[in-house]
DNA sequence: TACACAGTGTAGCATTGGCTACACTTTGAG
DNA sequence: CTCAAAGTGTAGCCAATGCTACACTGTGTA
């Protein structure tokens, strides 16, 4: 038998656990650009009647250039429909995305705010925040708001 | 006087704060990668008495070619120092924000245990969100976290 | 001492997501 | 109707972060 050069992880989380939660984040960031867009989308619809190129960039705080990709792979992957030189539209899909975004932010600034967190900071992080919450903990938060 | 052929956008949300959060966010991810491996790292020494490539790659859903490439973009932002073969060490400076990231690590996980959220789902959360919570909704957190 | 094998390192590819620079379209003012 | 400016699109660069495939090191065991 060989004993082993060095001696195997006795690690005090578990590192399968550990990996696993790291690779959903990270699974997760994957999808974090296709709902900050589609939130976005669904804001400036809402307020303008029709999202732009220039108004996505503006809000999201990156150039056109990076709106325009990026909106390629979201048409690619079925969240929004767009056409050469016009307005932004969301596919059933994308809009369902949304109102799912929305909603978790909502809640998440509610909370922060029940917190006595001030309306800048809960927003900043809020922003952070929501893309990694899952249902049971945004449960828990909606429950744990009060006022 | 030219009319804008298209109204300038009045937000719910002002676009300038919106997309200040989302670069904030952005920031901080560039930084989610150097935490998560000082705290490997500091985690596996800890328990071990070294961290090793492998381990790192295990406890991080990796392989060990992204872990070694990462380390080296960590040492040359001075967090880790790595010689080829032998086992890595933190530099004072990983080593502190190492200690950082776990203690927001504890809390955050605290405050969803303190939710009635099951282990496994505040690790998983706390993994994702314990990277963009401000110092602010930290102590927030940490005061609101009872039993 | 030799060597098998675990660990480590390197080459090269893909995707995402930033950017600047430049070209093309649309549209409203005149 | 024209045309300049705003908006949009494209080319090409860079960095980060995954991966597979292959090469090299080091070490305990036989």
């Amino acid at each position: 038998m060989k004993k082993s050069p060095r001696p195997a992880a006795k690690d005090v989380r578990p590192s399968a656990l550990q990996a696993e939660s790291l690779r959903q984040t990270r699974r997760e960031h994957a999808s974090e650009t296709a709902e900050d867009y589609v939130e976005a989308i669904a804001d400036l619809s809402a307020s303008q009647g029709e999202a732009r190129v220039v108004d996505l960039a503006r809000r999201l705080g990156v150039t056109h250039v990076t709106v325009n990709r990026t909106l390629a792979r979201l048409q690619r992957e079925g969240f929004v429909s767009v056409q050469p030189y016009r307005a932004i539209f969301l596919t059933p899909t994308g809009l369902k995305l949304a109102e799912e975004c929305q909603h978790r932010h909502r809640v998440v600034v509610a909370f922060l705010r029940s917190l006595g967190i001030s309306e800048k900071i809960a927003e900043l992080d809020a922003e952070g925040i929501e893309h990694h919450v899952s249902p049971e903990t945004l449960a828990a938060l909606a429950r744990h708001t009060h006022r």
